[in-house]
DNA sequence: ATCCCAAGTGTTACCGGTAACATTCGGGGC
DNA sequence: GCCCCGAATGTTACCGGTAACACTTGGGAT
């Protein structure tokens, strides 16, 4: 009556037992690479599994065990480079691990949306929440709130670590050019990755004896770069800025998109330095200088730092930041 | 003794219900929502779910509906631009249908990784599973494995649809310009959204009594741009070539960069014509003209497809797509 | 007053693995 | 021959929600 194509709901444990002749927990036994199971009685499980093109359900798993070997992702503006990169990242880092992620997308700027991707990643019982990309008070807020899982944030190292090293690498690299006059073009203020970049530019410049002489805005996009060239075109006509750097290698595309039309020539007017070392960096006009962060060592430290510092042997030690000069930077022509 | 700062699990149903003096059924039924719940006890209720800080356990929900209201996504190469920005709209499409989407990611070319993703978003209990960004091959493989869950392909429209269409418009564009030997950039031959794209230029030529006079392909990267320059610059001062339609706005890029050493201006010795509309092409040297799609609109579509078309009332009508004309395309200089 | 019905709520069993504990069995030491 | 032990396997209960069904109640229709 009722059998035309049976929609057959996928096997289970019991299934697989019954056909293999054994008991549910010695299916369990085999699934999870228990010793002491006769290699028989394993191959004859397996060939059960097979068969029956048997899955685990992780839902009943979890239940069970109340760890999902799963991290959470919460991502904020998941089409800006560094976060897109971020979250690769952490997928890869975890995968080493033996973890997988759960990511979840909301908007920083609508607290509801976060509170939602929280509660999204939260409720498939998670083992660690990781904040890609986050805003400072984000971090506050979660870390703050006792969630019952360990919370870290990616390239949150704020006041040291690679990118603060990374950002200091490239202060000094204009400074070893020759430029004395250098300003900064800056990712959103409350962003971590914005805070360490620009403490690092300006250790990296206080080394030397400098301070920034100019400090622009603006929100990650060649867009919100292009949008600041005028301003920096003029403080460059005016001879009060030889160099600058950009927070991103985005914002700097966009610097020297826009300066293309007010004749300031770029490095001979204004030496451009990048962050992020973006795929496209090598192929702009003129091809950018920039630096490159090791972001799976910081992915990989995360993960380590959510799970307990189980890093299973692997090394948490992030690659140093390293500076990759191209074109777009100068020495000083007088 | 052991009372120390209890590690204290979570409030399930049964704690709730016991603060609010219901039975574990009620309180479900205030979590979904349902009708016929006196308000006064609605709001015990809640207040309880507040009080012990309460959050749903998936891995039980889903365990006793068989439904998770996720659905899974895996994605190959996601450092691209495309596939990054695929996931992102089928987050936010998933998001507007009241769904989550799981992510895997996984390297196109390592079988063993993508059965494990696959496995990985199954075991999951996904509704659907759509994939980003996959070789011809791998859909094909899936859809003929049962796996229980509607498949679906964000940007598959072989042979029409959106990128079909834009890929046209953009063959158009050059024709229209007075361009009659045009060549094409491609991307690797086995990636749907390849062919689709191909297929629309070659028939928007054909429309005009046109066909592809040279194709070269790259890997969507900015470098395999570049690595094309050479032979494309040859062409140009051979006099076979003066436009040219990039499978991307990356290829573009590093194509122009590439030319830029051989003496070929673009626009005035060839054109180029990009597709994506990646939000820094506009800021390119030169600003590149490219096709915008509506990618949320695919993955609404997608979405739909795989929990079987309930829309909720949402179209699924893709807007068109649409050429967006900037300076890397000029009329044909006799 | 009686019946009926819908609104509101409770009871019970079950989803599919797994932890904890129980059991069987064969062999070595005495 | 007896005891003990570890290897291999089985039994049972439980994880936390929810579907299915049962059950109260109060009010309107008759």
């Amino acid at each position: 009556m009722s059998d035309v194509t049976r929609p057959a709901r996928p096997a289970g444990v019991r299934e697989v037992a019954r056909l293999a002749g054994v008991s549910t927990q010695t299916v369990s036994r085999v699934i999870n690479n228990y010793p002491n199971i006769r290699p028989e009685t394993r191959m004859r499980v397996l060939e059960a599994m097979r068969a029956l093109d048997y899955r685990v359900n992780n839902a009943a798993r979890a239940l069970g065990t109340a760890s999902t070997r799963t991290i959470g992702v919460i991502a904020t503006d998941a089409t800006l480079y560094g976060p897109t990169v971020g979250i690769a990242a952490l997928a890869e880092a975890a995968r080493e691990a033996g973890l997988w992620i759960a990511t979840a997308y909301a908007d920083a700027s609508d607290p509801a949306a976060i509170d939602g991707a929280i509660a999204h990643v939260l409720a498939q019982g998670i083992d660690g929440l990781v904040l890609v990309a986050p805003h400072a008070r984000m971090v506050a807020a979660l870390r703050e709130r006792e969630l019952g899982v360990p919370v870290a944030a990616l390239h949150a190292d704020e006041g040291a670590g690679a990118q603060h090293e990374g950002a200091a690498l490239a202060a000094a690299h204009l400074v070893g050019l020759g430029h004395r006059r250098i300003g900064r073009l800056g990712g959103p203020v409350d962003w971590l990755e914005e805070a360490s970049r620009a403490q690092g530019a300006e250790a990296g410049l206080h080394r030397a004896g400098l301070s920034l002489t100019h400090e622009w805005r603006g929100d990650w996009s060649a867009r919100s770069g292009a949008d600041r060239a005028a301003e920096v075109a003029a403080a460059v006509q005016a001879g009060e800025l030889t160099a600058i750097l950009a927070a991103n290698d985005q914002m700097a595309l966009g610097l020297m998109a826009g300066l293309a039309g007010s004749g300031i020539r770029v490095p001979n007017d204004l030496a451009v330095v990048g962050f992020d070392d973006n795929p496209d960096a090598a192929f702009y006009a003129p091809a950018l200088t920039t630096v490159r962060v090791d972001v799976l060592g910081d992915a990989r430290r995360c993960v380590a730092e959510v799970t307990g510092g189980s890093t299973g042997g692997l090394s948490t030690a992030s690659a140093p930041a390293r500076l990759v000069i191209r074109a777009s930077s100068a020495p000083l022509t007088i």
